[in-house]
DNA sequence: GCCGTTTTCGGCCCGACTGTTTTCAGTCG
């Protein structure tokens, strides 16, 4: 089986640790870390580009030099520049410098004065007592050493939904120190990333140092890891990491966008400064000493020739070019959307009925809800078979005579057996104003059965959507193995829509598939497969995930008005 | 190692906080 993208980032990044701790070139180490980063990011398989005769060096960050080892790892599976690293500096190494407090520097300085190659030698070293006397290492380190090595920090994300809670919490807590001025959430979870490493919080006033000091006495932190007048880090119990900085209002825009992130992002921005001679930091864009541009974002970006970059955009993913010749793509917002396409009902396993969450769905303002409970096969959600779908299909009809302004459609979340053929005949599914296809079972096969058990699902012409398409739930279990490539063509070939299911724990397909999605030139779908009333709410979390795949209104099936969706579906 | 509407060589983002030091290196974001 060809070699991953991801498995190619990971030789890529230890290398860059590696070289890192030998003490190599800063930007030499950079220029693996971004390549690392590109190719985890790529849509397409590195394979698949290389099969296809393309050229790797047109991707950012990607040179000759580069591009012939990621060559070579996917015509070897082997990354021989590493294997001689590896022999020169234990790769075990690595795994240190993910200690709080060390990195590349103490790590070479640990292995070439005491040996130390492993976790367990570092243990021995300090229960032995032999970081006395070792310059740079003093009591603290030590003491956090000790701690860290108790307890390894467990690398977790959180999801976004989850952090959202906390966001809203510590924002109400702060508000009061800070005045006149603001306070914002920035990082990933601005970004609207579907998880989250740690909390960034943003916050403009004129006592900087009173509002690190009520984060520090907020009653959930575990741990204060750093609090200086300016910037405060602390962990919650929750082991959210939480990072606070305070800026004056005329650097208020400076500090968000450097807060926002990403770090790639901020990067290319900076660089472009430097290019016409300005500085950008945290308080601003400056010419000298003179502050160009600092208040506002847009300011910022207007100064730097760029139009505004929403934050769900800023990846170093192509977005500065685009936004230089003001081409960045309109993204699709909550308001566009007039109605959900997956949502469940007491008939399978859902909590309310079909008037609840029509009765819901009309107060956010849709236009339509299309009713989709599962098939039979799924017994445990109470799956309906022909005879049940056909006495809903009535109820339905009954229930849209007494509606107004609004449409209740007919649907079915069809399980897709193991061989592709759907869980109930096409009689029935051809009496529905949609079909929703999704797989539940049998998610251990082999990437090509798996991929052509979803194609020939596609092939059934009344297959509308292909809900959660790669079955990840975020933290708990992986996406089944695809080739997604094949999937998006299949799907733009049969104007079949892909769903980004909104569900938190889901939001499935994620950023980066959305993109190939639409570079595939496939039409999504974005539904909250809500169980419940309230979870109609989730729309806006999927509306992220497809704002950061760059989708517009075109991309998204169910921002088209009724009667253009009704043709849409009818192919 | 990458990259070029000033450049194919010489740059490469920038600052806060900590700990261990007496002026700074390392780490982190």
């Amino acid at each position: 089986m060809p070699i991953q993208n991801a498995e190619i980032a990971a030789l890529l990044s230890q290398e860059a640790e590696l070289l890192e701790i030998q003490g190599a070139n800063p930007f030499r180490v950079r220029a693996y870390r971004r390549a690392a980063q590109t190719i985890d990011a790529l849509p397409r398989s590195v394979a698949s580009v290389l099969a296809a005769g393309e050229d790797l060096t047109a991707l950012p960050g990607i040179g000759q030099d580069l591009a012939s080892k990621i060559a070579e790892i996917v015509k070897t599976g082997h990354f021989a520049a590493l294997d001689d690293l590896k022999r020169e500096v234990p790769g075990e190494l690595a795994t240190i410098t993910a200690l709080p407090g060390i990195g590349p520097k103490r790590v070479s300085q640990l292995h070439r004065e005491l040996g130390v190659r492993t976790l367990d030698e570092l243990r021995r070293a300090v229960e032995g007592g032999r970081l006395h006397g070792l310059k740079g290492f003093g009591a603290r380190i030590e003491e956090t050493l000790r701690t860290a090595l108790a307890k390894p920090p467990a690398e977790t994300r959180y999801k976004l939904s989850s952090v959202e809670q906390e966001v809203d919490a510590l924002i109400s807590f702060l508000k009061p120190t800070v005045g006149g001025g603001r306070i914002a959430a920035a990082g990933s979870f601005r970004r609207r990333k579907d998880t989250v490493g740690d909390l960034d919080l943003l916050a403009t006033s004129n006592d900087a140092a009173a509002v690190g000091a009520r984060l520090v006495a907020y009653e959930n932190v575990a741990q204060v890891v750093a609090h200086g007048p300016s910037r405060t880090t602390i962990v919650l119990r929750s082991g959210l990491q939480v990072d606070l900085r305070a800026v004056a209002n005329a650097s208020y825009g400076a500090a968000l966008m450097y807060f926002t992130g990403s770090k790639a992002h901020n990067i290319a921005l900076r660089k472009l400064a430097n290019d016409r001679g300005w500085k950008l930091n945290e308080y601003g864009l400056f010419e000298g000493e003179r502050l160009l541009a600092g208040e506002s974002e847009e300011a910022i970006y207007q100064k730097l020739g760029l139009s505004f970059v929403p934050p769900e955009l800023r990846e170093d993913r192509g977005e500065i070019a685009l936004a230089r010749g003001g081409a960045l793509p309109n993204l699709v917002a909550l308001a566009d959307i007039r109605g959900d396409l997956h949502v469940h009902t007491t008939w399978s396993d859902g909590t309310a009925s079909i008037e609840q969450m029509a009765e819901a769905a009309k107060a956010r303002g849709y236009e339509y809800l299309a009713i989709t409970d599962h098939s039979r096969r799924l017994t445990v959600a109470h799956g309906l078979d022909a005879t049940r779908l056909a006495r809903q299909i009535d109820e339905i009809d009954r229930l849209n005579a007494g509606l107004h302004g609004f449409t209740l459609l007919k649907g079915v979340e069809v399980d897709i057996l193991e061989d592709g053929a759907l869980d109930l005949p096409d009689s029935i599914l051809s009496r529905l104003d949609l079909v929703v296809a999704a797989v539940h079972s049998h998610f251990e096969l082999p990437r090509e059965a798996q991929t052509t058990r979803i194609v020939r699902a596609m092939d059934n012409p009344h297959v509308s959507i292909i809900a959660h398409p790669t079955g990840r739930l975020i933290g708990q279990r992986s996406p089944y193995d695809l080739d997604f490539g094949r999937i998006a063509a299949a799907a733009a070939e049969r104007r079949c829509r892909l769903e980004i299911n909104a569900a938190p724990d889901r939001l499935d397909l994620d950023d980066v598939h959305a993109y190939a999605a639409k570079e595939a030139k496939a039409v999504l779908a974005v539904s909250t497969d809500a169980h419940a009333p309230t979870f109609l709410e989730w729309m806006r979390f999927g509306v992220d995930q497809a704002r950061r795949g760059w989708l517009e209104t075109g991309d998204v099936v169910n921002t088209l008005p009724l009667s253009k969706l009704r043709k849409s579906l009818r192919h």
